[in-house]
DNA sequence: TTCGGCTTGCTAAAATTTTAGCATGTGGGC
DNA sequence: GCCCACATGCTAAAATTTTAGCAAGCCGAA
């Protein structure tokens, strides 16, 4: 039972392009953003952002630049147990399959996939 | 660039419980919640849904059985490419590691991927 | 120094989402 | 036939999200 992402429809469409870009000044952010709101609205939401958690900035010289307060690695894991459970039944084999066979991959890619996978067969063992 | 859901959070929660079950009742969506509002606010949530084309539903008897309006497999589609957009640079590769890392796979889980990454191989010969 | 252009912080109004409750309809058991 | 239990539809109020605008600080150039 995954706890429901708390983000509203702005935030998380603001948290999209932090974990895109890794990090970002409020006028990245503004650009990101299909169909913006006022510049003013977005350092709220980023403002925001951070007092709940999400966000967290350094200060760059006169000005904030925002990144995600977690770490990459760990955004990745909720994001794709999120996405198995959801739409795969929790299945990582059919997550697998689908990511493959949805984009075309270079010879060069999927040899390196059969790398990763004959890795964790070794680990695994 | 993708547009951003349009799904608010409550919305976006009961859709969750409908690609995940497949199909459901007012009364199973509201179980699936956590913190869950009234039934009546949950069917009127479903109501909404269908009217902005996201859902669907079946007349059952008496009561309605509610579905994602889109076919699983393109849903499973647009949420992978969000999510490897946003979480990996758009490398599907990466993104397969990170799968096939996040959780133990059985020997014969891994023997079927690398089936499935040897018949693309072939494929795109 | 003084101005212009940038920044942030804050507040309150506008817009949207979320919710409960009432009206209504249908079918099964007594 | 007549309730009771369950279903849906709708409406309007409550709660939250989203937004713009104003006040103010800082830095560099003229």
């Amino acid at each position: 039972m995954t706890k429901p992402s708390t983000l509203t429809r702005r935030e998380r469409e603001i948290m999209d392009i932090l974990y895109r870009q890794g990090r970002a000044t409020a006028h990245e952010v503004l650009e990101g953003l299909t169909d913006p709101p006022s510049y003013s609205a977005v350092r709220a939401l980023l403002r925001l952002l951070e007092e709940r958690g999400h966000a967290k900035h350094i200060v760059d010289g006169q000005r904030y630049i925002y990144a995600p307060a977690v770490a990459r690695g760990d955004a990745r894991k909720t994001a794709l147990s999120h996405l198995v459970k959801t739409f795969f039944a929790g299945s990582t084999e059919e997550a697998v399959a689908a990511l493959v066979d949805r984009s075309k991959l270079s010879r060069g890619e999927l040899d390196r996939l059969s790398a990763i996978i004959d890795r964790a067969k070794k680990e695994g063992r």
